[in-house]
DNA sequence: TTATTTATGATTAAATTTGATTATATTTGA
DNA sequence: TCAAATATAATCAAATTTAATCATAAATAA
């Protein structure tokens, strides 16, 4: 059997059944499980399916309840190291922006005791940061239920009413060639709003996302001053090249 | 079953009852307790759950602080009797605002599953409404904590440019001589501008302040349309003989 | 043909997930 | 308040899964 049409059954079999385990497929499928393992790796890689420890699940079952929750959960420790350099950053009495970006959450956790103002289009966020030291300012406009976050044209408008003294933004892809790219319009606009509306702005982005490229290039690297990322030097190097204030 | 699976199972019993414990937990997903907590643990450091000492709750149920959490659990009967009327009121299609009032949140429960669009300053009604039927558009500006709402001259203007079809609000004090008073300027402020772009409004208010008068009086009675509320006829009387409906 | 790439499988090492055990912390009720 | 009951955290060990190499076979190209 051919390599394609392998990969053709496995995904069938993950659609029908909407979750299997690698065993089970290399038994179905008559091969070996490191071959399913490496057909799997492709197809995720491909966002044919969701990659899970010891199997694999149906794309549209692993999203439905938050999309955010799985993209956390995802290199916390990263994460985490990430978030409290970019913490360091802040001082009491600085008026930030936070986006919904699963690393830009991580950042609650640090800050909840500072006297800061905050303003963000995330709910998990406004959450997390109700009833803190932190004063909240929401970004209104319609909720992408998917991002538990608020996008649109009314919201980019919010955003331009403010200017803050920092932004602390995710990202979906950044390269020095192509700058920053996403996989949505909706969240393209607000990083832009937001970085044209700080003073300093901190783009918070772990090894996985650096030098690559998603669908969507909107915006040119130098939209950003800070670099903060677990990133090894060899990473690293191309964007202090051009400029950018790397931390980590 | 991954573990990706699992938590979303855990997720779904969660959000369905609303809390539950460990144990609980463990047995509905059959693993160990152990388990389950370093499941729980990690959910909440994602901002899904709220972790209790024993188990888990749903978020919208937590963190509300004190104040807040009173309001709602105070005359729990009389407030879900009005706002099931109230929610009667609702067709599918409908875009409706909501206000942060304690008996209006507790209209969320009865239109989970309808097909509109809610423009709420409540951060509650917000939590509580994500992730149903209901499409959600938030009120931007300074988040008020003790109300765990947003208000100001932003939210204003956010109200402002939006035309809805009902508009459903609670009121500290109404009185046929006095009209509509409340306890804070912010609190009038978000209610005249709702009533004022709403094509029909609804006060939602238990017999405790029909006729009671508070500080700062700031808008005529006949700004809404309709009254739904559990006073008694007598109470009613005054209302119905300006020209009000009154549902009850 | 021969060389080279490609796909596959086997083996071993590393990482992840889970459960058990024990010590610590928290809650509850007298 | 204290003590008992319960829940949690920390540590370790086992099982499982995955990643990393290397070797082999098949396919392709020169």
């Amino acid at each position: 059997m051919s390599y394609q049409s392998r990969k053709q059954k496995i995904l069938k079999i993950v659609e029908e059944q909407g979750e299997v385990d690698v065993k089970e497929l290399a038994l179905k499928v008559e091969t070996s499980e490191i071959t399913i393992r490496r057909d799997l790796a492709q197809m995720a890689a491909d966002g044919m399916i969701f990659r899970t420890h010891g199997g694999a699940m149906k794309l549209s079952l692993a999203n439905i309840p938050a999309s955010f929750d799985q993209k956390i959960a995802a290199n916390i420790e990263q994460k985490d190291y990430i978030a409290r350099l970019a913490a360091q950053e802040i001082r009491d009495g600085d008026i930030i922006f936070m986006d919904c970006g699963s690393t830009v959450f991580r950042l609650c956790q640090f800050i909840k005791n500072k006297r800061i103002k905050v303003i963000t289009n995330s709910l998990p966020i406004a959450y997390e940061l109700s009833n803190t030291e932190v004063s909240l300012n929401l970004i209104g406009g319609e909720l992408d239920s998917k991002r538990q976050a608020i996008h649109g044209q009314i919201a980019v408008e919010h955003i331009r009413r403010y200017q803050a003294d920092k932004a602390f933004m995710g990202v979906d892809g950044i390269s020095v060639e192509n700058g920053f790219s996403a996989a949505s319009e909706k969240e393209a606009e607000i990083t832009t709003a937001m970085a044209a509306h700080a003073r300093q702005t901190y783009l918070l982005c772990d090894s996985s996302k650096l030098g690559k490229d998603k669908y969507l290039k909107f915006a040119p690297i130098n939209i950003i001053q800070y670099l903060v990322t677990d990133a090894s030097q060899e990473l690293i190097k191309p964007f202090i090249d051009i400029g950018l204030h790397v931390i980590n």
